[in-house]
DNA sequence: TTACCTCGAGTTCA
DNA sequence: CTCGAGGTAA
């Protein structure tokens, strides 16, 4: 290979390097478009021409490589969490107030615009761009690496040779939006409805070319592993990224009250309709990492962080009925059926009314004008009727006395509001359990959607979820719009959902109060489903996080006879009853001083912060309890431990210095 | 709840 | 080529 030319392939990808950085991230180009089209030209011919020299971190990846046949899942190494909302300055306040109470009142915030588009978080290591990914449900997401790629301002490599993940949201230019659109319009496509869906669809391209196309842009905010960085504040961490060469949003603010947090989302309603992409509302963060920490989180969402939405788009529409759906627990649930109308980038035709106490409260009629508006920007929501524009044609709504499935007569349990049908044969009911069975988080049958399901249960092909196991692939070949191909990858499926852990099968059954959660708790603690079967109401009640109420249910569940007899049959049509996830660690097999013991934190700790110390008690197989009871073994008094303390003394409870506790738990 | 991409089925036309 | 289903995102 001649010298010559590779350093003319190192000088070309230099520039572009450079003349790229000045103009997605800096907005200073130095060359012009013509200039650096040409040298891209070059060092894609250079690099086809010598497929040696082909690397992947060459500005020639931005032109898109080849397509895809799926997306891969890829696992985020620390997960991909969303956020709370705040609509209001009272909100705001009740945040500003719980972080106070968390870490008290030397507080700073960041405040940030929150760019409307697709989360995606992006992995580098040793300063070179590796894996892209979209969110997916946090914690799995899919690896879009080579659409990413084709984002000019999402850098290749970074100025240091780091190890880092970092977030940020993808996003399509109201310019581009527009002039995407007209190209469409002009070559008689649809256009796209907004520009955050533009931008999901053209991450969701197989084809990285035609993404290469659709002018994305990027805007990072964070790092997925601040610790491995030396940065001790999310401030710190923006500069450290505008640093490395990524693109961050300038239109921030570091605050050292909530007053001023407040007046800088407020500024914004005014501003957000000249910004040249689209915002859907101010992201606040408390700005300290160790405070952050302190704070910790709760299950779904960062105690230290919350997201202000700007308040929903409110549009006038005509209410023109009212449906009735059953749904699986046999619960009526209204929906209104709205005269089509456009709200906050979508055409909204439909939205829950959720129940009969609801439609009576807000007085609504069938023929009324209501206003609608998009909680939280997603889900749409009658707000409430324009009664000055009733002409007295408008018909009263009654909820039915009967199913309008089955016709059995409805009920209204006891303080409940929803209105029931409790005809256990009710067709709806068993085709919606059906349809709960084969879901994603229950057995998760590929294939098997609602409108396939409806088929099979109409054409009496099943009647119950064993029924699913027996399928045979020329029954499925002789339904409508299901040839050879759906049929193998169908069965295929059903018989990988065999295979399945406990606690799948278990969600699946729908008992009463049993969700996600408690079918994984109780899989685990009983590991197979005879155990699970024989188990009494106390022994159930016993395990932490299954209260009276479902312990009842589940008793009732299993000794329902037609339940005994329908798991008999899952068993012998090969579905695997036993729990195959993790074992659960015994908390009395665990060799520690902690094990089974409830422990209280008290004053402030210096080593550790409470989060850590109360994650390494958990992992030791204690309890970490907020206040002192008689139960309480051990007490954990830091600087300037207060009542909690004086509460020990009285209870007689143990008191350890955190040094001491330190050392036992490194042992 | 709606929008978007992808895939397979079924139809139409050469 | 069109249609509808499934899967994903917000």
């Amino acid at each position: 290979m001649p010298e010559e030319l590779l350093a003319r392939v190192k000088e070309l990808r230099h520039l572009l390097h450079k003349w790229n950085h000045e103009y997605h991230v800096l907005d200073q180009p130095s060359v012009s478009d013509a200039e650096y089209d040409k040298a891209l030209n070059e060092l894609v011919r250079l690099e086809e021409e010598n497929p040696s020299l082909q690397s992947e971190d060459s500005p020639s990846q931005r032109v898109g490589g080849a397509p895809l046949s799926v997306f891969e899942k890829v696992e985020h190494t620390t997960p991909m969490l969303s956020l709370g909302n705040a609509f209001n300055e009272e909100d705001l306040r009740d945040f500003d107030r719980r972080v106070r109470q968390g870490v008290g009142n030397e507080v700073s915030y960041v405040a940030e615009l929150k760019i409307d588009g697709l989360a995606v978080s992006l992995r580098y290591e040793d300063g070179l761009f590796i894996q892209g990914a979209t969110r997916g449900d946090g914690s799995v997401g899919e690896d879009i690496t080579q659409n990413l790629k084709t984002i000019r301002s999402i850098p290749l490599r970074l100025s240091k040779p780091v190890s880092i993940e970092v977030r940020g949201e993808a996003f399509m230019p109201k310019k581009s939006f527009i002039s995407l659109n007209e190209q469409k319009e002009e070559l008689g496509e649809e256009p796209f409805a907004n520009p955050r869906n533009a931008a999901a669809g053209s991450l969701r391209q197989l084809d990285p070319k035609l993404a290469a196309k659709r002018n994305l842009d990027i805007y990072v905010y964070g790092i997925g592993n601040p610790a491995t960085t030396g940065v001790n504040s999310h401030s710190g961490g923006l500069d450290l990224l505008d640093e490395l060469g990524f693109k961050t949003n300038n239109e921030r603010k570091k605050c050292s009250n909530i007053d001023e947090v407040i007046e800088f989302t407020s500024s914004w309603v005014e501003k957000r309709p000249a910004l040249p992409y689209e915002i859907d509302g101010i992201v606040i963060k408390v700005d300290s990492f160790e405070q952050q920490d302190e704070l910790g989180f709760t299950a779904k969402s960062p105690r230290w962080a919350i997201a202000y939405k700007f308040p929903a788009e409110e549009v006038v529409t005509r209410l023109v009925d009212i449906e009735l759906n059953v749904g699986r627990t046999g619960v009526i649930t209204p929906t209104a059926i709205l005269e089509p109308v456009r709200v906050a980038g979508t055409v909204v035709k439909r939205a829950s009314l959720h129940n009969e106490d609801l439609i009576r409260e807000k007085d609504i009629k069938l023929g009324d004008y209501v206003i609608v508006k998009k909680a939280g920007d997603i889900i749409p929501e009658v707000v409430h009727v324009l009664l000055e524009k009733r002409t007295g044609e408008e018909k009263d709504f009654l909820m039915p006395t009967h199913c309008p499935e089955c016709n059995s007569e409805l009920v209204r349990l006891d303080e409940e509001v929803a209105l029931r049908c409790i005809n256990p044969e009710c067709p709806a009911q068993i085709r919606e359990g059906l349809i709960h069975f084969v879901s994603r988080n229950a057995m998760n049958i590929d294939g098997l959607g609602e409108r396939v399901i409806a088929q099979l249960f109409q054409e009496k092909l099943i009647s119950n979820v064993a029924d699913l196991y027996r399928l045979q692939k020329d029954q499925l070949v002789a339904m409508e719009r299901m040839g050879e191909k759906s049929a193998t990858n169908l069965i295929e499926a059903i018989t990988t959902s065999k295979k399945n852990s406990l606690e799948k099968l278990l969600f699946g059954l729908g008992i009463r109060h049993v969700g996600a959660k408690a079918a994984k708790t109780l899989a685990q603690h009983f590991e197979t489903m005879e155990k699970l079967q024989s188990a009494t109401i106390d022994d159930l009640v016993a395990i932490n996080e299954i209260g009276e109420k479902m312990a009842e249910a589940v008793v009732t569940y299993f000794h329902k006879p037609e339940v005994v007899h329908l798991i008999d049959e899952l068993k012998a049509l090969g579905v695997n009853t036993d729990y195959t996830g993790p074992k659960l660690v015994n908390v009395e097999d665990i060799d520690s001083f902690f094990a089974g013991k409830t422990i209280v934190l008290t004053g402030k700790l210096e080593i550790l912060t409470r989060n850590e110390a109360k994650e390494k008690i958990e992992l030791l197989g204690g309890k970490v309890a907020g206040s002192v009871s008689k139960n309480t073994d051990l007490l954990i008094a830091g600087e300037a431990a207060g009542s909690k303390l004086d509460q020990a003394k009285k209870h007689g409870v143990e008191v350890w210095n955190e040094e001491r506790l330190v050392l036992e738990l490194n042992k």
